[in-house]
DNA sequence: GGAATTTACTTTGAGATCAAACTATTTGAT
DNA sequence: ATCAAATAGTTTGATCTCAAAGTAAATTCC
C-alpha cells in the first residue's frame, strides 16, 4: 500500500522531489503499527501507552526514585495539564504517590508504589522482548548503521525544530 | 536525553537485551519531532496533519478523483466514525465536496474542490521540500540502506500484527 | 524588603479520536 | 422471492489531549 501511495505521488507531481517524503511514510507507518503492537502488550498489563511513559521514566531512575510532574511532562514530551491527568489516573490505580514536596511548597513528588514497580518491571520485559524479536531479522550490523542514520535524522531534525522555534519566538 | 534514557535503563535492567528498544526510542522520537515540524508547515495552509492524509489521499490519485469515505480511512489508518468528522470539517472548510453514489445508496463519493485541489498542491510541495532538507545531509546510498531496513522492519511487524490479530479472533 | 517576574501545577473549555450502537442498503443463501 | 448476513456511513458517549486562564509560591531586581 505505501509502494502504491509513493508511485501514485510520483506520477501526479513528477516536478517534486519525492524520495524524502517515500522514506518519511515508511517511519510513520512503522512507529504507527509499532505502537500498536506495544499497546496490545500494554493491554495485558491493563495499561496505556501513556501511563507506560511515565511508569517507565520513574522506574528507570532507580528503586524509589522521586520527579517532579513538570519533569516529567517534558521526559513524556506531553503537555503540563495532560501530565496532570495522567497522574490522577495512575494514583487512582495505585501506581504511584503523589506527595508535596518539603523543599518547594508550590510542587509534589512522583513515586511508583510496589504494585507500580511491579507492573512496570513486568511490562518493560515482555515489550522489550517484543521489540528485540522484531528486530531479529536484521544483523547487528545493519541495526548499528541504521542507529546512526537515525541519530543523524535527529540532529537534523532537532536543530530545524529549534530555528523554527527561535523564529516564532 | 535519548541516550541519558538508555543508560537508566541498561543500569536498571542489566537482565534485558534493550538494544531493540533503544532503537525503537529513537524512531518514536524522530516521528513524533518529525510530525512537529510537518505540523508548523501545514498550519501555514490553515490545515491539519489529519485533513492533509485525506487532501492528499484525493489528489495522489489523480485530478478529479472520487473516493469513498471507507477507502479513505482505511488509507489514512482512521476509524470510521473519525473520518466522518474529517470529512465533515473538510467540507465545511470548503476543500472537498461529498456526494451520493449513483451505483450504491449506501454510499458516498468524496472530491477535492478548486480550492482544496489548490492548496493540497501547495502543501505538498513545502512539506516535500523540508523533508528532502532534513534528509539532504545523508547519502543516496545511506538512506537507500535506511530504507532497505525499514522495510524489512515493516515486513516483519505486518506478520507480527497480523499473527497477533488471529489469535484474537 | 517589597513589587514584578517566573515557576509549578491545576482547572477549564474545546477539539480529535475511538468503540459500540444504530439506520439503511446490498449481497448471499436457500 | 425471502430472510440472514455483510457492508456503508453516521451518531453517541467516553477518553485523551492541549492551550489558556487561574492559583499559589519562589525568585529576582531594584
Amino acid at each position: 500500500m505505501l509502494d502504491e501511495t509513493i508511485s501514485s505521488w510520483t506520477r501526479e507531481r513528477p516536478d517534486l522531489d519525492l524520495d524524502a517524503m517515500a522514506t518519511v511514510l515508511r517511519l510513520n507507518a512503522l512507529v504507527t503499527v509499532g505502537s500498536r503492537l506495544v499497546e496490545s502488550i500494554l493491554a495485558s498489563h491493563q495499561i496505556s501507552l501513556g501511563e507506560f511513559d511515565v511508569l517507565a521514566a520513574l522506574r528507570r531512575n532507580g528503586s524509589g526514585a522521586e520527579l517532579t510532574p513538570t519533569t516529567l511532562a517534558r521526559v513524556a514530551m506531553l503537555s503540563p495539564s495532560g501530565m496532570t491527568n495522567r497522574l490522577d489516573r495512575l494514583v487512582a490505580a495505585g501506581f504511584i504517590a503523589r506527595r508535596a514536596d518539603p523543599a518547594d511548597r508550590r510542587g509534589f513528588l512522583i513515586s511508583l508504589t510496589r504494585s507500580g514497580e511491579t507492573v512496570t518491571d513486568l511490562a518493560v520485559k515482555d515489550v522489550a522482548a517484543a521489540e528485540s524479536e522484531l528486530f531479529g531479522t536484521i544483523t547487528a550490523t545493519e541495526r548499528l548503521r541504521f542507529d546512526r542514520t537515525l541519530n543523524k535524522l535527529l540532529d537534523q531534525l532537532t536543530a530545524a525544530a529549534t530555528a523554527a522555534e527561535t523564529a516564532t519566538t
